[in-house]
DNA sequence: AAACATAACGCAAACGTTTGCGGTAACGTT
DNA sequence: AACGTTACCGCAAACGTTTGCGTTATGTTT
C-alpha cells in the first residue's frame, strides 16, 4: 500500500545539487541554468515527483481550496450551479470542498468554522432557509473572501450573485395579463424568504402597472414550499367564491402540484386557469400540460460567483467588496399558458 | 481582511510554558496536569485557536480529506449518493472534495492524479462511461484506499458497491410476465456498460426461467441512453410487425421517452404496452401514467461505500480488499404496469 | 537513607517546501 | 590589474505542529 515518495531532497541527492536549486528549477526560477533545469525536470518526471501540497500550503499560506456551502445538494438548480463551480474551479486551479447544511443553522455555523479552520482560500455560500443570526458569516467574511449566491441576505456586506426574481416575475405576470388573465393568484413563501419576497414584489408591480386590483385572497403563503403544498394551496384557491384564472408559483414543484390538483378537479389548463412555475426544472417538460416557467441559469450563477471569488482571492482589496449581481432570466412559454386562440 | 492568527507558540508564550505542553494539553495527553490543561484550553478558546490543518497534515501525513470522482453531478441518483457521502464523511470527521469527469477519460485520469497529489486519505469513485484503460486507477489503488460504486469494473481489484441490477431486472420482468405480458422488449445500452449488461442478464434469465423465447428484434441498444433515445427506440419497436406488449428500459429517462411516444400513437399504457423504468427518479411520479420502476437506494450506496472506505483508511491491511457488495432493490409498481382487472 | 517509580514538563528534531541573502566563478570593462 | 557585472547556485531560516527522549521534582518503597 505505502509507496516510496519522492521529495525535493531525494532529487537533490541523486543529482548532487542543493534542494533550493531543485525547487527553483521546478518552479522555473530564472536563476537556474537551462541545463540543470532540464536535468531536474527529467528526473522529477521519471520519479513521479508530486509536490507535497501540505508542505506547500503550509509554507505559502494558500491551500487552493474553495469551500462551498449549500442548503441541499439534491436540488437540480443547486446541482447546476455546483457543476459550473467545479468546472470553473478546475480552470482556475482550485479544488472544491462541498458541504450541505440541510437548512440547519447550527450546521451552517459549524461548516463555516470547519472550512475556515481548514484554511480554505475563499467561500461560496448559499444561505439556509432560516438564517437570522448572520454573525458567524460576518466573522467568516472578516477572515476570508466570501460570496453569497442564490439564497442571500442584505445584512451581509459582500458580493452577492442572484437571479433577478423581481423582473422575472414581473414579466411572467405581464405574460398572464397579455393572454387575458385578470385574477392572478400567487403561491409563495412567507416573508423571511428573500427570493420569495423579491418575486412577490415583481408580482405586485406587474399588477399595479396594469391597473389590476390586488386581491389578498389570491395571495397564499407557506413556510415550506413543495409539490404537496402546491396541491393543497391550489385546492384552497379553487374553493374561493371568485376563483383565480391563473396561478403563479414561485417554484416549479409547487406549480406541478397545482397542475395535478387542477386536473383532478377537471379544470382546464390554461383555458380556465393558467399556471406558471419558476426554475425550468427537468420536470417542467414532463408534466402535462408542459409547464410555462422561468429559466434559472444556474450555470451563469456558478460561473460568475466563482470568478468573482477568484478575483477577490487573488487581488485582495483593503475594504470589502459589496455588490449585488442580478442575472436576468427568460420566460419559457409552454402549454400551461398557451391559449390556442 | 487578514486576522491575527493564534498558534501554539503564542499560547505558550502567554502562559510561559513550552509549545509541547500546549500541544499535549490540547490533545489530552496524559502527561499534562489537569491544572495546566485547563489553563491552556481556556486561553485557546478565548483566543479562538484553530489548529493549522496544513501543519498538522504535513506532520502526520493525514489530511482527513476524501476525494470523490463521479461522471456527472446532475444525475439525481448520483446526487443522492453524494448527499449521503457528505453526511457520513462529516460523522467520521472527514471532508470531501468532489470532482466531475463528464465521462471524459482524460479528465478522469487527471482528477485522480490531482487528488493523490493533494494527499487525500482515500478515494470514492464511479467510473466514466468509456473507461477502458484502468491503469491509472490501478496506480491510484496502489497508493491509497479506493472504492468503486455504481459504475464499476471487474478489472479493478478493490471494494465495489453496486445495485443488484440483475436480480432487480429479473423481478421486474417476472412482474411483467405475471400480468400476462409475453413479448417483452428491452431498451438498453451497448455491451461496454457494466450496469446495462447486468440488467440485461436479469432480463434473459427471467425469460428463460419462464420459458419465453427470446426475440432479438425486441432487444434494442444505444450508446447514449436518454429520454430522446427512449422515444426513438420506442418508435422503432412499435413499428415492428409483431409489436411488443411491454417495454423494459434500463433507465427512467428512457422509459419516460417511451411513454411519451406511446401516448403520441395512442397506444394504451399498460393495456397495450406496459412500461418499466429503472431509478425511481423524481420524474417517475410526474409522468402520466406514473411509472413503475426499480428503486435505486443511493443513500445505502453512499453509506456503505463511505463506511468501507473509512475502515480501509483507518485499519489498513497488507493486501488489497476485494469484495463486491450488491444492494438489493425494490420494484415500485405504479400505473404503467397496473392492469385494472 | 538509598534506590526507585512517577508525574509533569521542556528540548529539539522532524515533516517538505520556499526564499532572502550571500557566495563563487567567469567574464567584460576601465 | 583592479573593479563591476552577471549567471548560477547553496545556506539556512521559516512555516506550525507532533513526539521521542531527557530532565526535574516529588513521592514511594526498601
Amino acid at each position: 500500500m505505502k509507496k516510496e515518495v519522492t521529495t525535493l531532497k531525494k532529487i537533490a541527492q541523486i543529482l548532487e545539487i542543493s534542494i533550493s536549486t531543485v525547487s527553483r528549477a521546478l518552479n522555473n526560477h530564472p536563476d537556474i541554468s537551462h541545463e540543470t533545469s532540464k536535468k531536474v525536470k527529467d528526473l522529477a518526471r521519471k520519479l513521479h515527483y508530486m509536490p507535497n501540497m501540505f508542505a506547500k500550503g503550509f509554507r505559502q499560506h494558500k491551500t487552493n481550496i474553495i469551500g462551498v456551502i449549500v442548503p441541499n445538494i439534491l436540488s437540480y438548480f443547486i446541482s447546476t450551479i455546483l457543476k459550473e463551480i467545479l468546472l470553473q474551479a478546475e480552470v482556475n486551479g482550485y479544488r472544491v470542498i462541498i458541504s450541505e447544511t440541510n437548512n440547519d443553522v447550527k450546521k451552517e455555523k459549524e461548516m463555516l468554522h470547519t472550512m475556515l479552520q481548514f484554511g480554505v482560500d475563499g467561500i461560496l455560500m448559499s444561505l439556509s432557509k432560516n438564517t437570522v443570526n448572520v454573525d458567524p458569516i460576518l466573522h467568516a467574511l472578516n477572515q476570508k473572501p466570501l460570496i453569497l449566491f442564490d439564497k442571500v441576505s442584505n445584512k451581509i456586506p459582500c458580493t452577492q450573485v442572484i437571479i433577478d426574481g423581481e423582473e422575472a416575475t414581473f414579466n411572467a405576470i405581464e405574460h398572464l395579463i397579455n393572454i387575458g388573465k385578470k385574477r392572478i393568484a400567487i403561491i409563495k413563501e412567507f416573508e423571511q424568504s428573500y427570493n420569495s419576497e423579491r418575486r412577490f414584489q415583481g408580482y405586485l408591480r406587474a399588477l399595479k402597472t396594469n391597473n389590476i386590483p390586488i386581491d389578498k385572497k389570491l395571495i397564499v403563503s407557506t413556510h415550506d414550499i413543495s409539490l404537496k403544498k402546491g396541491r393543497s394551496l391550489t385546492s384552497q384557491l379553487i374553493s374561493l367564491k371568485e376563483k383565480p384564472d391563473a396561478i403563479f408559483c414561485i417554484t416549479d414543484a409547487a406549480a406541478i402540484g397545482a397542475i395535478q390538483t387542477l386536473k383532478k378537479f377537471n379544470i382546464k389548463i390554461p383555458e380556465d386557469i393558467a399556471v406558471i412555475g419558476f426554475s425550468n426544472s427537468l420536470n417542467s417538460t414532463i408534466v402535462e400540460p408542459k409547464l410555462t416557467t422561468l429559466d434559472q441559469p444556474g450555470k451563469r450563477i456558478g460561473e460568475i460567483a466563482m470568478n468573482c471569488l477568484v478575483t477577490e482571492i487573488e487581488e485582495p482589496k483593503e475594504h470589502l467588496t459589496i455588490k449585488t449581481i442580478e442575472i436576468k432570466t427568460n420566460l419559457i412559454i409552454r402549454e400551461s399558458t398557451l391559449l390556442s386562440i
